[in-house]
DNA sequence: TTTAATCGTAACAACTTTTATTACAATTAA
DNA sequence: TTAATTGTAATAAAAGTTGTTACGATTAAA
């Protein structure tokens, strides 16, 4: 992957896990990240939907975790902001009469989807609750 | 990663392997991905800085791999194309007031070494050898 | 009821990365 | 000498990423 969502979503909960029960805002949050705070808030949606974190609008309003750090793990991040694949992209329109090009992307199919399987395993083994208390 | 490269470099890897002592020129070797000789030609060139493959200019020139199939690896591969980590890139400028801010890219930066090292060993265990012999 | 803080989201701009393409000098076998 | 090929620079086009502004809707508190 080239961009930094993963480390800024890790951030937003690593946030949120070390401030239980506090409304933080999208604000508060971007200025540790020191990001645009609407950069925050679609991730924050996207966490909502997931419901990893519940939040509230208007005055006072913030977002906190909705599940407890122990339940949520790493994998549950990669997952959220995968766009791609770990090895990338296939090249469409290999040549059909070649009998290389014909099958090459059935084999990366399969090596793509092992390598992936093989990092979501091993996210899936950190929980953000082990993650955060490597701060303190 | 967000690009064809690894399967592009894969792809021409695989067409040098299944004909062996020939010299492939990239204009074939691309008319295969479907993709521009220059393209081809820059990965060859790659390939050749790390003694993969060997390349005659001139006519009825080419390319053709220097190595036995079995002593390349897919992770020869990966690292000759690998231009950002599985999870991606920090965000730098993290706040050094806030706790967070000023422990997460170290925190980070080993996950992601740890996942790309677990991405290397095990594409180290797969030969190019093997991934062509499934196209028999 | 009013005010002020906050979220949600659209729109757009700026920047970076990726891919495609053209062109041509240098090289080499025939 | 010719024709095919590599190496590489230059540039353009497309796609992906990040930053920013703006503003309506919502909500707690004064």
């Amino acid at each position: 992957m080239n961009n930094t969502r993963f480390a800024t979503v890790v951030h937003i909960l690593a946030m949120l896990a070390d401030n239980e029960g506090e409304w933080l805002s999208s604000d508060w949050i971007a200025s540790s990240i020191n990001i645009n705070p609407v950069m925050v808030r679609k991730e924050l949606g996207l966490l909502q939907e997931r419901g990893l974190v519940v939040t509230r609008k208007g005055k006072e309003g913030g977002s906190m975790l909705q599940k407890n750090s122990a339940e949520i793990s790493l994998a549950d991040v990669y997952a959220l902001v995968k766009n791609a694949d770990v090895l990338g992209k296939k090249n469409l329109h290999t040549n059909p009469n070649c009998p290389i090009g014909k099958q090459i992307n059935s084999e990366l199919g399969g090596l793509f989807a092992k390598t992936d399987g093989l990092v979501s395993a091993y996210l899936q083994g950190i929980t953000l609750d082990e993650f955060v208390r490597q701060f303190r």
